[in-house]
DNA sequence: ACCTGAACACCGTTCAAGT
DNA sequence: ACCTGAACACCGTTCAAGT
């Protein structure tokens, strides 16, 4: 019907994604559809896809916010706190995004990336900023590991406690246990990165 | 049109659930609709609303097939294997049936209980049977230690291991990390079993 | 009693046609 | 050049009407 230079490309993508985060916030992923988006904004579903490839590209997007967000809400580690404090620490920031931001952290990990490409390289950059709090957690701890050792411990901590948060999310470990998952989490972290200095001989 | 006493009403749940079994397996959790299940077995949308009260209750029981086959699938904790022994059977048991059956066992952790409402305990019972495996594992290894703090360890072990194997499903932790799930694995089952007596003194 | 299938209220995505 | 909105090919779920 029209041309509308109301707004330019990049304040419709602003528009889109903050839209997406307000839908998802409200009523979960299943609420994030395109003609909601659209909607919302007042702008024609056909106008989602001037400026996303689709939907899944509209996801990782708003994801990547995420993970900013996530960054920007976490302590920074201090180097003259223990480790197990500054873990405890993350731990807990953690917890509190993923309480008050639940649906968006859902989608966050719910998303699958669609085919066998690689995810861009942005995303991973934010993913990596995360890790390296761990890193600079466990560093300290264990001063002549090998760059790579030292990943593989930060990869291996951080998907353990991730499981104990999503599995608890998702209520399937009410069976079995009737600990909190910060209780959970402390078991995890702390009995690993004591178990850790026989383990690793570095 | 018709009543059709071809089938009763327990071999018609068999024919959905067979169904959409090979629907998942052949196309992902997204091949899954009613619509497609009603055709592979040659009746109307309808009659699977006659079986099932919807589709999240047809996926729960398909879950629950899936947990029984996993079941089956792993090996038998061993009393006279160590416990890294024992334990490294189950996670290569499990990894191997993630590889074969990859997409029944995400539709079995994608899928969250849809309201607040309890799982049923036939479900319950299938995940409490799959730790309890874990249980025996860990059990001789801290033999004066309480049922609770048992089931808190066995949790907190199975639902890290879950958390690796769930973010290198979806390649989140690539980034990170080149290492096999299965080496992250053991490195955290390794370390938080050395870890553990230091940590819980029974 | 059992099963149907049309109907309702939605989806994601595309693209010819308008301004 | 930009945006529309109708169109296509799907969804889950219901329920009056058939046998």
């Amino acid at each position: 019907m029209a041309r509308r230079v109301d707004h330019s490309h990049e304040e419709l993508g602003e528009m889109i994604l903050s839209a997406a985060c307000e839908l998802v916030e409200a009523g979960g992923s299943s609420a994030l559809t395109a003609r909601k988006v659209a909607n919302t904004i007042g702008y024609s579903p056909g106008t989602i896809y001037n400026i996303f490839n689709n939907l899944d590209d509209l996801i990782l997007r708003l994801n990547g916010r995420t993970l900013e967000r996530l960054y920007l809400h976490l302590p920074r580690p201090d180097p003259d706190k223990s480790v197990e404090n500054n873990f405890d620490g993350l731990l807990r920031g953690y917890l509190e995004f993923v309480e008050q931001n639940r649906n968006l952290w859902r989608i966050l990990f719910d998303h699958r990336p669609s085919t066998e490409e690689e995810l861009p390289e942005w995303y991973n950059d934010k993913v990596s900023k995360l890790l390296g709090l761990i890193d600079r957690v466990i560093e300290p701890h264990a001063p002549d590991i090998h760059q790579n050792e030292l990943r593989e411990i930060s990869a291996a901590l951080w998907a353990g406690v991730h499981g104990i948060i999503s599995l608890a999310d998702s209520r399937k470990l009410e069976v079995v246990s009737t600990a909190a998952p910060l209780d959970l989490c402390r078991l995890l972290v702390r009995s690993f990165l004591s178990g850790l200095t026989n383990t690793v001989k570095s």
